[in-house]
RNA sequence: GUCCCUAUCGUCUAGAGGCCUAGGACAUCGCCCUUUCACGGCGGUAACCGGGGUUCGAAUCCCCGUGGGGACGCCA
């Protein structure tokens, strides 16, 4: 049987990376067998489903390449279906009309609740209570949909990550299927879709666990057909709590905007609740070799975004100069930077991408080599005194005459340390300070070959001159 | 309150009854490298939630506590 599996988000906010961990564990359990990835949007909440919010979950799969076969599909231009599925279930005596009002319905579950008691529906309006209790359909108000849940035994299935589950059927009651309006609920929704979609494995959240045993019923009622189902645990926040925006970056794109590759972003999450040994880094590709449910854990997992920059600058170390001079160019551009006039952005690139752990940090480095800011008169004072001075002077002089490359540089700055009587730093330091507007750079000598010797000049020149 | 799931260093985790003196990674600390900052190298601190079983033997299996998470909507 081939393998095909969904990620099935309800647009109702950006894509969070505890969604996109399930995404991508979803996509990478397809991938591995060789099967289809479906995209579903779950747009049945009319309140809160939005477009920008569509697109925004598909921009975000888009940039962690997470890829569909099929899709996106949305469960509103699919109303037609779920009404005839739930007439199907009438017409089999596994659904019925319920009249009851939403504050009738409140009314029950607060003194259920008063009474410590699981808050459920009781099932006032199945047929032959109704008639019983002499219930009649008010006039006025247009029915809701309910499934007859049965009310003994229980419903258990194998879950691929967490093993055996079960649920006395007696916890659950006569869910709505389908609205007045005729839009279905989650639980409905989903399994009418799983079952057109042919959905072999049902890959989400564990928050969802509590919801399969209901839709276990349903598909039993509508269909022979059972797909395996596999529960991921749930990514929290440093603090144990379920990750939110409070917790900082949450939503896919604010990492891209940080400056995360994507490829770091998704061995970050790959790396959270499933793990191949004590392999850390690995790539998509790897991934897709390697992914199974055996090692995917049972308990949440607090995401630590140390880690994830820790990765991400893993990643800028190993990435290609040019692929990260052309990431580096955009982010430069928001920055308002001009590199026109500057060293090559791949040079620059290989000189600070050991020492950067997002693209946005790398952008900042890179800044010196662009534009200057003239340090504070307090730092200079600091750095550039009478002792250092008259080596800054010989510096200046001597690089007028140096051949502009980095080893005749190190050279020329070696002589000068010397020939002036100072330690390497007390003249490395005021010279970045002078020559970049700061002092932490990498080697001085690799900088100045790339500020080039007529821009070195002209910043020596500018703060060394009056005195 | 009821139900479901769960439990190894601060964090992510390896671990499928003897290979465990519990391994790796992040973080942290120390040392080395060094022209500052990084990178890199070497080393250290640090965990099997508690109690009962089962077994010759338990981090691994079972039970009970406790802690954590989830669910109990005409939200998904």
């Amino acid at each position: 049987m081939k393998v095909r599996t969904r990620f099935a988000p309800s647009p109702t906010g950006f894509l969070h990376v505890g969604g996109a961990r399930t995404a991508l564990f979803s996509w990478a359990y397809a991938r591995r067998h060789g099967g289809s990835f479906i995209l579903r949007i779950e747009d049945t909440d009319l309140e809160r489903s939005t477009e920008v919010s569509v697109a925004a979950i598909l921009e975000s799969m888009k940039w962690l390449g997470l890829d569909w076969d099929e899709g996106p599909f949305f469960q509103m231009q699919r109303l037609a279906r779920y009404r005839a599925a739930a007439e199907q279930l009438i017409a089999s005596g596994n659904a019925y009309y319920c009249f009851a009002s939403k504050d009738e319905i409140e009314t029950l579950r607060t003194q259920q609740r008063q009474r410590n008691e699981k808050p459920r529906y009781d099932g006032r309006w199945r047929p032959e209570r109704a008639k019983a209790a002499g219930l009649v359909p008010p006039a006025d108000r247009a029915p809701v949909i309910r499934f007859r849940t049965p009310e003994e035994g229980e419903a258990s299935w194998h879950d691929l990550v967490k093993g055996p589950i079960s649920f006395p059927n007696k916890e659950l009651d006569d869910l709505v299927l389908l609205r007045a309006d005729g839009v279905p609920t989650y639980n409905f929704g989903v399994v009418v879709d799983d079952l057109d979609m042919e959905i072999t494995h049902v890959i989400r959240g564990d928050d969802h666990v509590n919801n399969t045993p209901r839709q276990i019923h349903i598909f039993n009622a509508l269909s022979k057909i059972l797909p395996s189902f596999a529960h991921l645990p749930m990514i929290l926040g440093a603090d144990g709590e379920r990750l939110s925006k409070r917790h900082g970056a949450v939503s896919v794109m604010q990492y891209r905007e940080e400056g995360f590759l994507p490829e770091a972003l998704v061995n970050t999450l790959a790396r959270l609740g499933w793990s191949h040994g004590n392999e850390e880094v690995f790539s998509r590709k790897q991934l897709v070799e390697w992914f199974d449910f055996a090692h995917v854990s049972r308990s949440p997992a607090k995401f630590d975004p140390e880690k994830a920059l820790w990765m991400n600058q893993n990643y800028i170390k190993q990435a290609d100069d040019s692929v990260l001079a052309s990431l580096l160019s955009v982010e430069l551009e928001n920055l308002k930077i001009k590199t026109a006039s500057g060293p090559p952005l791949e040079q620059v690139v290989a000189l600070l991408k050991d020492r950067a752990n997002s693209l946005r940090h790398l952008a900042e480095s890179a800044h010196m080599f662009y534009s200057y800011e003239a340090p504070p008169a307090a730092k200079i004072a600091e750095l550039v005194n009478e002792r250092t001075r008259p080596g800054l002077r010989m510096l200046q002089a001597k690089l007028a005459g140096t051949p502009w490359d980095r080893k005749s540089l190190g050279a020329a700055v070696a002589e000068v340390v010397k020939a002036a009587g100072l330690k390497m730093p007390e003249l490395a330091m005021p010279a970045r300070l002078l020559i970049t507007g700061r002092t932490q750079t990498p080697s001085l000598d690799a900088v100045l070959e790339l500020i080039g010797r007529e821009t070195v000049l002209a910043r020596l020149a500018r703060h060394l001159q009056g005195d």
